[in-house]
DNA sequence: CTTCGGTGACGTATCGTTAATTCAACGTAG
DNA sequence: CTACGTTGAATTAACGATACGTCACCGAAG
């Protein structure tokens, strides 16, 4: 494989020179004629910058981790597709990994914490590392930050609790008087059921518990037995997780709960599969692409030793996107 | 940050025992004490090795890219997986690469050119890439395995044809005999369309045009349109991809269609998606676990200098997951 | 005729690691 | 007592790219 040195020698110049047509560099000036000679040569070589080298002398990879906590969930795809057009913008690249691979010792951690493999760090699910996992992480000198409301770090987030809030108030205003929320483990599961929490309370109603099954499909089928079970039914249901609407759809109908007519239900995170099911998913669309490229930013501001302009991302709002999962209880007519 | 260097100081030996300590090459001997003494500096100054050096220094780096036509895809999960574990066994990370990004000139691609950044290169999705950006790669001196048919490249693949196949034959099993193939574009929906086909000539039956409406929901619920403007209706369905079995469903259930009453639907590809829909979708499960596991396997034979070993997985074959969308024509008692 | 500034290019130290080579010290066999 | 093998470790030359310092050359100004 031809380097630098192969392409200056056949063109006749120094190594400085080709470095220099490479990078644009206006430390070494050149004439215009000694430029194209350069570049025909790099041509006719085929040469390709070696990336390790540059890495090395200039003590940064232009690449980048984002840490998923589930990288299968579809509700990713607009949060990785922002992350990647920003990195993009920043000339970096991302290289992805999985929680749930991410033990201590595990080859994706150990290539993230030796140096000169990433310039920095984005975790969301960081709630689902293990404790020793995010020390060994925080022992890296380069920055992290987390995509998630975090106490003790650089950290940025939708606004969960207000799309709790916003479910929850749409039910209401539907009438709804019993409704239950079903949620999964951690922080922003936490927040949304605060949301729900909240405008139970400013309308007078008395929040259900907050029905932690955890996550996915199942979760969801869990969380609808659950609920069935207290002594009233709930008439609505606002679900914590997109995969978990799923669940709840598919243990209705084995219940024989006709949805929306007995059940109406709203999921928080809307996916391209929610306008598919059958009934129509009716959801809280969140900002994710906008938290991956602000996320992006905001890294590169801490890259750059800026302070960073991390917090919680109000602008889009949480938007409600009506389908046809939620009806209103007592049609005018009765 | 520590270099090794500095751990050679601390430990008042040199840097070549360091650098033993850390590979455990046998090249470099040294007493017990020296090697405990230097473990002792590297844990003092919080020493990491420098991953671009050390790429540098060996021409290799521990990497593989990973490109896949849509990350999102479900399908593709146990894919990764597979190919996660079979790197970390050559101690090796992945990166992670969508081929709709990969246009030329893009990040990623030009990440991927440059020297010293990954040791090789697996694809899912060849068709779906440019033929330019296909021509960069080929250009790359490190190796490329397709995890696809393909005549030209090294290439491993699952039996598509088979699982047309077996889908197939399963309905025709279950006494139907007009059934339709809802295919997508591309060489592996051609494949399982020959599969379809040969599975209704080897059972005397018609087999109907491939109804190419492309990926996803939208491309399920358009080919079911499509096929129901037959002049005889189908009463059975073979969905080529299982993101589209979603869309069948939901536009059966717009058009009044009862699955599997009326119309019995299988799809190919298995994923948890498809036991939590209603109905619970009978699949063909695909061995993509395999599949991954075996690229990378087949790719270091290639980065080894090895002849690779390639072709067709027949073990395990294509399984049948049996679900409630698809039922008997005619039961015995009519 | 010298001095000066600008242009165009070159030489080389450096980044952190690894591996080949060299070397000192020590024991032991002849 | 010398020669030699073994052990334990140090020196050093790459790997490829970058940026600093240097320098030759040339035209113009003093």
């Amino acid at each position: 494989m031809a380097t630098q040195r192969d392409v200056a020698r056949a063109a006749g110049v120094s190594l400085a020179v080709v470095s220099a047509v490479v990078n644009g560099t206006s430390h070494t000036r050149m004439r215009e004629s000694t430029r194209t000679r350069v570049l025909r040569a790099m041509q006719q070589l085929g040469y390709q910058p070696n990336h390790a080298a540059r890495s090395l002398r200039l003590n940064h990879t232009g690449m980048i981790a984002m840490i998923l906590n589930k990288l299968d969930n579809p509700v990713y795809g607009p949060l990785r597709q922002g992350v990647y057009e920003a990195a993009a913008e920043h000339g970096a690249t991302v290289l992805l990994g999985d929680a749930e691979t991410m033990r201590s010792g595990s080859q994706f951690l150990t290539r993230l914490l030796s140096q000169g493999t990433v310039d920095g760090i984005l975790i969301r699910g960081e709630g689902l590392l293990d404790d020793d996992v995010m020390a060994e992480l925080r022992s890296h000198p380069k920055p992290i930050l987390i995509l998630e409301h975090a106490p003790d770090h650089p950290w940025i987030d939708i606004d969960d609790r207000r799309a709790g809030e916003i479910a929850t108030r749409f039910l209401v205003n539907l009438r709804h008087r019993h409704i239950v929320f079903i949620g999964g483990s951690g922080y922003i599961s936490q927040q949304r059921y605060l949301g729900y929490q909240q405008a139970m309370d400013s309308a007078g109603l008395a929040p259900a518990p907050h029905l932690a099954t955890g996550f996915g499909e199942q979760a969801g089928a869990d969380g609808l037995r659950q609920a069935m079970q207290a002594a009233t039914a709930p008439t609505a249901i606002v679900v914590n997780n997109i995969m978990s609407a799923v669940g709840v759809l598919a243990a209705a109908h084995d219940l024989g709960i006709a949805i929306p007519d007995r059940l109406s239900v709203i999921g928080i995170h809307d996916v391209d599969l929610m306008q598919h099911l059958r009934p129509a998913v009716t959801a809280v669309r969140m900002p994710m692409y906008q938290l991956g490229w602000a996320g992006v930013e905001a890294l590169y501001d801490l890259i750059a030793g800026r302070p960073g302009t991390g917090g919680l991302i109000t602008d889009p709002e949480p938007e409600l996107v009506i389908r046809d999962s939620a009806t209103a209880l007592n049609p005018p007519g009765t």
